[in-house]
RNA sequence: GCGCCCGUAGCUCAAUCGGAUAGAGCAUCAGCCUUCUAAGCUGAGGGUUAGUGGUUCGAGUCCACUCGGGCGUACCA
């Protein structure tokens, strides 16, 4: 429907020059009485043109050479919408371009030919993955879900470290759990690693090897073992929930490929840092940052920054056209440095996307839990989705904007699992199925010779939510909001309930019956296909 | 103190780059199963969009300030 107004208002303005000046848009009206969708092109040229909006609605009207077909009637209403209704007709041949489409119905080739690389996850393994990582382990999934269905090839990619202080700790908390169950004296810190997987991963080393670690270094056997045990695990949880990282990128190769050394020489040799109080600082305030900040610290160790920086670089020297990197808010603080940084090495900043979602705030009995690995005080991601299952773990992920400070509460969704808006999307499904099953027995079938018997408000409204289906993917991956898949199917999935509950397929007259069901298909299939956008699964029977 | 994010129905959240009468789900209440799955449908109640000003044809949306909450503000990541 779009493009039709598109290809009429382009021809239009070879008459209309002013046409050729305004940013075209159409939107839904969210009442129904104005229309398909609506221009407001005559208000946004008021002030060129000088006239009143209804005045030049008019004129673009009579200028319009209208295909009745197609456009049913064109109206001004309110303070110069133009709006536009189209026929029933033209409306139904969205089924036969469903149907001809199947799994691609929706996806786009506007972005065919590119590549993008979506870093998200990127814990580090000091222990296992929490329900606040759960929500930046499923949007970035569904992010690169829906770059792939706008025509992206995708590369997913974890960051992660396995150096550096906490992995030290790490170390030292295994061995001193590992030295306590061998019943040694020793006192356990309070600011180590407290969760009950490092005395597990203690005792299997007591299991494997007895006494014999009493005297190894922590950092040896102990972070090793302990790295891998939590790395197996976290791998693990995400494929439980259908992510698999293409890429795990090791920060300690940034240091092994020399790419530090080269990214501090190359600083230097911009005349980019400067060293001062035995530190080397990043001239963050030249590249336009509130202050310079230490890249090496005086201990002759580089502070995050140095391989961020480098990190991203690889990511350039990979060739990517768009660079998507996902965190919680608690790092928004870092990434100007490195895109300052990277400008300043005369990087394209506008290939890379910095999206940062707010925290999950976690109530269980009615208080907030404050997440802590260290403090062992968390609720780990599998045990979310052993109560709730995945599903509902990435539709409740999914369905909120990334900008909401989310609140989830534990008794709430194992309470309330059964009203949880997915089923609702999947038992539409579900239903759509069930009658695939009793038409096939029936010996009905689909037919698009048909499509204008469907002409019922329950039908119109059916088929005009499934022609929108893929422009709402293309916003929703442009705008990265994949909120908006979600609250598209719910829609969806409520024009089919009302469809399914009004409109019989068996027991009608045979070409309304047939025509019924080539609907039914294409409702199917697109629910189908978001869902799998959601990485939520699309169960035959309920 | 400063920076970023947020504040919408009892609760959780929507609202198409500023659009027409602010919408869903849950919860509450009233109806609908001899016919394709009632995990559904129909209807009702529920709002000074935190507050005060401003910008314009038009503001939940943009600007300023105030109040309240989250996250930062390291030679930790």
């Amino acid at each position: 429907m779009k493009a039709y107004l598109l290809s009429l208002f382009n021809s239009t303005s070879e008459k209309l020059n002013y046409l050729n000046e305004i940013n075209l848009t159409f939107e839904i009206p969210k009442n129904l009485e104005h229309g398909d969708l609506s221009s407001n092109v005559a208000m946004l040229l008021t002030k060129s043109l000088r006239k009143n909006p209804r005045q030049i609605a008019e004129e673009i009207i009579s200028n319009f050479e209208l295909d009745k077909d197609v456009i049913s009637k064109v109206e001004i209403a309110g303070p110069g919408f133009i709006n536009f209704f189209f026929s029933k007709n033209y409306v139904a041949t969205i089924v036969k371009n469903i149907l001809s489409n199947e799994k691609d119905f929706g996806k786009s080739k506007k972005y065919f030919g590119k590549r993008a690389n979506v870093e998200f996850v990127s814990a580090n393994p000091t222990g296992p993955l929490t329900v606040g990582h759960g929500r930046n382990s499923v949007i970035g999934d569904t992010f690169a879900n829906l770059l792939e269905a706008i025509g992206y090839e995708v590369d997913r990619e974890y960051y992660f470290n396995n150096a550096g202080r906490q992995m030290r700790v790490l170390g030292d908390s295994v061995k001193l759990r590992y030295l306590n169950l061998l019943g040694k004296d020793v006192v356990f810190p309070e600011d180590y690693y407290q969760g009950e997987y490092i005395r597990d991963i203690a005792q299997s080393l007591v299991n494997d090897f007895g006494e014999k670690l009493i005297d190894e270094n922590p950092e040896g056997i102990f972070k090793e073992k302990a790295e891998k045990e939590i790395f197996y695990e976290i791998e693990k949880t995400l494929k439980r929930l259908g992510i698999f990282h293409k890429i795990f990128y090791n920060e300690h190769t940034l240091y092994e490929s020399g790419k530090i050394d080269s990214l501090l020489n190359t600083f230097k040799e911009k005349n980019l840092s400067y060293e001062k109080d035995n530190a080397v600082w990043l001239k963050l305030s030249e590249m336009g940052n509130d202050q310079d900040k230490v890249i090496v610290k005086n201990t002759g160790e580089p502070t995050y920054r140095l391989p961020d920086i480098a990190y991203h670089i690889t990511k350039y020297e990979r060739n990517y056209d768009l660079i998507v990197d996902l965190f919680g808010s608690d790092h928004a603080a870092t990434y100007p440095d490195v895109l300052a940084g990277l400008k300043a090495l005369d990087k394209d900043i506008s290939k890379m996307k910095v999206l940062i979602h707010q925290f999950v705030t976690i109530t269980q009995h009615g208080e907030v839990v404050k997440m802590s690995t260290r403090k062992a005080n968390y609720i780990t991601l599998d045990e979310l989705i052993d109560e709730v299952g995945v599903d509902v773990v990435r539709y409740f992920f999914n369905m909120r904007a990334i900008n909401t400070h989310m609140n989830f509460d534990i008794e709430l969704a194992k309470k309330q699992s059964d009203e949880n808006p997915v089923f609702y999307l999947q038992y539409a499904h579900a239903r759509i199925c069930s009658i695939l099953r009793m038409t096939e027995a029936e010996g009905i079938k689909l037919s698009i010779e048909n499509l204008n018997l469907l002409i019922s408000d329950e039908e119109q409204k059916l088929l005009k939510k499934l022609s929108f289906f893929e422009e709402e993917i293309l916003q929703s991956a442009e705008n990265f909001e994949p909120n908006k898949v979600c609250s598209y199917l719910e829609e969806l999935a409520a024009a089919f309930h009302k469809f399914y509950t009004f409109c019989r397929i068996i027991g009608v007259e045979k070409n309304l019956s047939e025509a019924r069901l080539a609907l039914a298909c294409a409702t199917k299939i697109v629910l189908l296909n978001g869902l799998k956008i959601l990485g939520v699964s699309a169960p035959e029977k309920m």
